[in-house]
DNA sequence: TAATCACATTGATCTCGGTCAATAAAACGG
DNA sequence: CCGTTTTATTGACCGAGATCAATGTGATTA
C-alpha cells in the first residue's frame, strides 16, 4: 500500500496512515478495492467531481446516525468505523466494521433514511457520496449501476456468513472466524496478513459476536495459551492460521 | 388479494393461490409489493418481455442451489420459499423466507454465482428475471436500478435485524418476533395478520432462529398456555397481537 | 506524575437453552 | 387404508457461556 510507512504494522493504526484528503480516485491507492472500478477514465473523472472529501473523524465521533437525514452514501479513506442498531429496550447490536474502501450507509437506500448509526473507531476519514448526485450520474453511466449493485450484493454475503455464525457457531469458532475475517481484509489492503491491530473495544467485538466481554477476553487468552495468537492489547499476532482456519467450522 | 377464494386462510396454503403463471406484471396482484413499482408503462411492457414465468416448483425443490450457473434473478409469485447457507462442516443456516413479490439471489449478484440454496416450502411458483437482460434493460431504465438497489437495501434491513435478533434476543423474543414479522407480511400480502399457515417445518424456524426444535416446540405450547396463540399444527392464530409486540424486545 | 476513568482479565457461580430420550402425531407411499 | 417415515411435542438432565464480582492495566487529564 503505497501510504503505508515503514513502522511495525503492529504498531501502527491504520488510521495514522496519511491518505491525503485530496488525492482524487485516480491516484487513490484503494482504487482497485473501491467503487470506481471498472469505471472508464471520462466517468471516473465525472464521478470524482461529485465526492466530497470530508476532513477527519475524531475516535467515537458518529459519521451519521438515525437521527440524521439521509443524504450520502459513504466509503471509508482512512481508518474504521462500526455501525450498530437499537432495539426498542436500549440494546443495540454491531452489524458491522468497515474499513478502507468498504461503503457504509447502504441500508439507508431503501427507505432514503439512516437505519443504523456509523461511529468512528479511530481517527478516519471518509469519501462521501451524495445520494442526489450519485443516482443522477448513475442514470448515463450502467457500469456505476454495477458497480453499486454488486457493493450491495457484497455485504449481503457478508451478512449472510454473520447469521451463520451468530446461529450455529460456539465461542471458539466465532472468534476464529473473526480473526480471520480481519486478517483477509488487512492483508487485501497491503498490511500483514498475521500481525495487526483491532482498532475496536472487546466489549464491541463481543457484541459484533453475539458474546459476552468475558467470553472474548478467556478465549483469545486460551488462544494464546495454546500458542495460537499472541496478544498484545490492541495488537493481535497470528501464530498458527492453519490451526485457527481449522477452528472456524 | 384478488386470487385469494373464499376458504379460511387458516387451513389454506398460499400455494394453492391460483395465480395465473402467464398474468402479465400489469394484472398482476402483486404489483404494487414488487420490481415494476413506479416503472411507465411502456417500461413496464419492456421488464415484462425479459421474464420468464416458470411452471411450480414442487415442495422440497431446490429453485438454485451454489451448484447450478448463475443466471437469474427470481421473484417469488406464489407460494414461499427458503434459502440457506452451509458452513464446511455441513452445518447449514436458514437465512430467509421469502414470500410472494420478494427477491431471491441478490446475493448472488457480487460473484455472480449462487452463494445459497433456495428451496420451494410448498408447491410454488416464480417469476425468472435473466439477469443478463435485466442489465441490459437497466441500461436505459434508470427507475430500474433504482427499484433493484431499493430491493438490496431492504433486504439488508431485515439482515441486520436478523442479526440483532441472534446476537442478543432471548428464545421468547426470539419467536415473538419471527410471529409478528410474518403477521404482518401476510397482512401486506392481503391475508389475516392474526390467522396463517407457517409453511416451513419447526425444524427450519429453529434453525433460520438460532435455536433447538425443542425449544420452538416448548415456547409455541407455552405462548399457547398463555393465550398468546393457538396452535393447529402448522396454522397459527395469534390471540392477543398487543402481548406479542410487548415479548420482542 | 499522580489521579481518574474506561477497558480488560480472571475467577466463581448460575441459568437458559441445548442435548438425549421417549412418545405422539402427521405426512407419505404402496 | 394401513404401515412406515418424518416431524412435533414433552420430560429429564447437562453444559457452554452469561452474569456477578474483584482485580489489573492502560489511557487521559491536570
Amino acid at each position: 500500500m503505497a501510504q503505508m510507512n515503514n513502522v511495525t504494522p503492529l504498531f501502527k493504526d491504520m488510521a495514522k496512515l496519511e491518505h491525503d484528503h485530496r488525492v482524487a480516485c485516480q491516484e487513490c491507492s484503494l482504487y482497485r478495492l473501491c467503487l470506481p472500478l471498472g469505471l472508464h477514465n471520462e466517468d471516473l473523472a465525472q464521478l470524482d467531481k461529485i465526492i466530497q472529501r470530508s476532513q477527519s473523524h475524531k475516535r467515537g465521533e458518529a459519521l451519521f446516525t438515525t437521527e440524521h437525514a439521509f443524504k450520502s452514501l459513504y466509503v471509508v479513506r482512512s481508518g474504521s468505523f462500526k455501525t450498530t442498531i437499537s432495539a426498542t429496550n436500549g440494546r443495540d447490536q454491531v452489524t458491522g466494521f468497515y474499513f478502507p474502501g468498504e461503503f457504509i450507509g447502504l441500508d439507508a437506500l431503501y427507505q432514503e433514511s439512516y437505519q443504523s448509526n456509523a461511529k468512528a473507531l479511530e481517527t478516519s476519514s471518509v469519501c462521501e457520496l451524495p445520494f442526489d448526485s450519485l443516482q443522477e450520474l448513475g442514470k448515463g453511466m450502467p457500469q456505476l449501476q454495477i458497480q453499486l449493485l454488486s457493493r450491495l450484493s457484497k455485504e449481503l454475503l457478508g451478512d449472510k456468513s454473520l447469521m451463520l455464525l451468530l446461529g450455529k457457531k460456539t465461542a471458539d469458532e466465532k472468534l476464529a472466524t473473526f480473526l480471520l475475517s480481519f486478517s483477509k481484509r488487512f492483508s487485501d489492503r497491503g498490511f500483514s496478513a498475521t500481525e495487526f491491530h483491532l482498532t475496536m473495544s472487546r466489549g464491541d467485538i463481543a457484541n459484533h459476536l453475539g458474546l459476552a466481554v468475558e467470553t472474548v477476553s478467556r478465549v483469545f487468552s486460551r488462544f494464546q495459551e495454546e500458542g495460537l495468537i499472541t496478544i498484545l492489547g490492541k495488537g493481535i499476532v497470528l501464530r498458527d492460521i492453519a490451526k485457527i482456519k481449522g477452528l472456524c467450522g
